[in-house]
DNA sequence: CTTTCATTTCAATGATTCTTGAAATACCCT
DNA sequence: AGGGTATTTCAAGAATCATTGAAATGAAAG
């Protein structure tokens, strides 16, 4: 990945409701959840909401599919994994100093 | 870490001049370097370098000392860590499928 | 075919961030 | 002290981003 992708999808991930919605994402697992119903989780109105959830689509990190009236909105990780690669290997050149401050279990 | 905390974070990362200046700073390994090579070196002028460098010490990202009449950055990897960790274990609850998505060696 | 529900889009506004160049500060040397 | 180098700070303006509420779209159901 190129820098400026990553300076992009590290904008996408520099705003707390985005966050949270990833994370109620995660929670909700595969099946995913609507428009609405992430609104109404993360306290924000439905145009903000869409607002967000626009942003985290348009950068790969969500997944969007009608079902009937609703939208429904899935997590992706493959960008959450790509921006942890690029910092760690590209960013970082792969440092053991890096590894040992990521406190999950690493390698 | 709290999730506004990342989200500024993130926001300090989101920009291809800071992310330069880290990766020239992993390269300077723990010597660091002074912020006029640095700008030299990312093609940014004096005052330009500067506001990043400030935006990344503020965030932790990077320690300065002065030496004589040179201000010396360097490296700290464990905001960098810290954000790794939050994005795997807090944000994603430490998926297995995201560490799949993870493309450097993760146990 | 009109209504209703779910969601997005739009326009206006406010807030934040970035860039530039000039001026200020800090330090060293003679 | 005075002069030079290194760097930051500041003010102004441009650019980008977020919030709001109203209007538009899309899909189902009576």
């Amino acid at each position: 990945m190129v820098a400026e992708d990553a300076a992009n999808l590290f904008g996408v991930l520099s705003n707390t409701d985005r966050l949270c919605i990833i994370r109620v994402l995660v929670e909700a697992g595969p099946s995913g959840m609507s428009a609405g119903d992430i609104a109404r989780k993360i306290g924000a109105s439905p145009s903000r909401a869409s607002f967000h959830l626009n942003a985290l689509s348009e950068a790969g990190f969500l997944h969007r599919e009608r079902q009937s009236r609703t939208l429904n909105y899935r997590i992706d990780f493959n960008r959450i994994g790509a921006l942890i690669t690029f910092l760690m290997e590209d960013c970082c050149k792969g440092s053991a100093e890096l590894r040992n401050c990521c406190s999950m279990r690493l390698g």
